[in-house]
DNA sequence: GCAAGGATATCG
DNA sequence: GATATCCTTGCA
């Protein structure tokens, strides 16, 4: 369990950053649906990513998750990143391998979920969640209402992150929210 | 600074 | 069918 300290937001087809820019296709089909259902994909051939479709039922909107901060279950945290980063990687020798399991046994719990690819990782999840109803309170992966924080926290935006490819005005424009000062919290605040 | 992965959308 | 590209990460 973690809470969300940063996530991006991608808007419909006319959304040059968003998956939904080419229409429906066989992988961004969800974002289509409903909203509340996990859509997942694979980047850079060897990171899932975790997003929250949210457009009402025909809008492609959704919700990147890039960062949690680790509250339960860590120990699970800290295997499925070792197996994840030991099996996704096959040109890794055996010294490689042991070496990339001990670094992630010496981080810190704050950054176990630091980014969209090592928090996917963090939760076990791959592409075959996509679908899932996370508003579903008997899923075994669902959003929850946070407690009230105190102090509260301070959302900021920026631009998002690896978007350049869209160009003006969707790489700049100020949709990427992050807990202000938060240390699980990837790139620029 | 850059290579490592494989799925994907697009082009011949 | 072939290929450039990608909502990243951790290394040199």
């Amino acid at each position: 369990m973690g809470r969300i300290v940063e996530v991006e937001a991608y808007l419909g087809p006319e959304d040059r950053a968003s998956h939904a820019r080419f229409g429906e296709t066989a992988r961004n089909r969800v974002m289509f649906g409903p909203a509340g259902r996990a859509y997942v994909y694979l980047v850079y051939g060897m990171y899932d990513c975790l997003n929250v479709v949210t457009g009402p039922d025909g809008v492609a909107a959704a919700l990147l998750i890039r960062a949690l901060s680790p509250l339960d279950g860590t120990d699970s945290m800290r295997v499925d990143r070792v197996l994840r980063a030991t099996t996704r990687r096959r040109s890794l020798t055996p010294d490689q391998a042991a070496a990339a399991a001990r670094r992630i046994e010496r981080l810190p719990v704050a950054r176990l979920a630091s980014g969209p690819g090592i928090a996917a990782a963090a939760f076990g999840l791959d592409t075959g969640w996509t679908g899932v109803d996370l508003c579903d309170p008997s899923s075994p992966l669902r959003l929850e209402r946070a407690p009230a924080a105190e102090p509260v926290p301070i959302v900021v935006t920026t631009a998002r992150i690896g978007v350049d490819y869209a160009g003006e005005p969707w790489s700049t424009e100020p949709w990427r929210f992050v807990e202000l000062g938060h240390a699980s919290v990837s790139g620029p605040a």
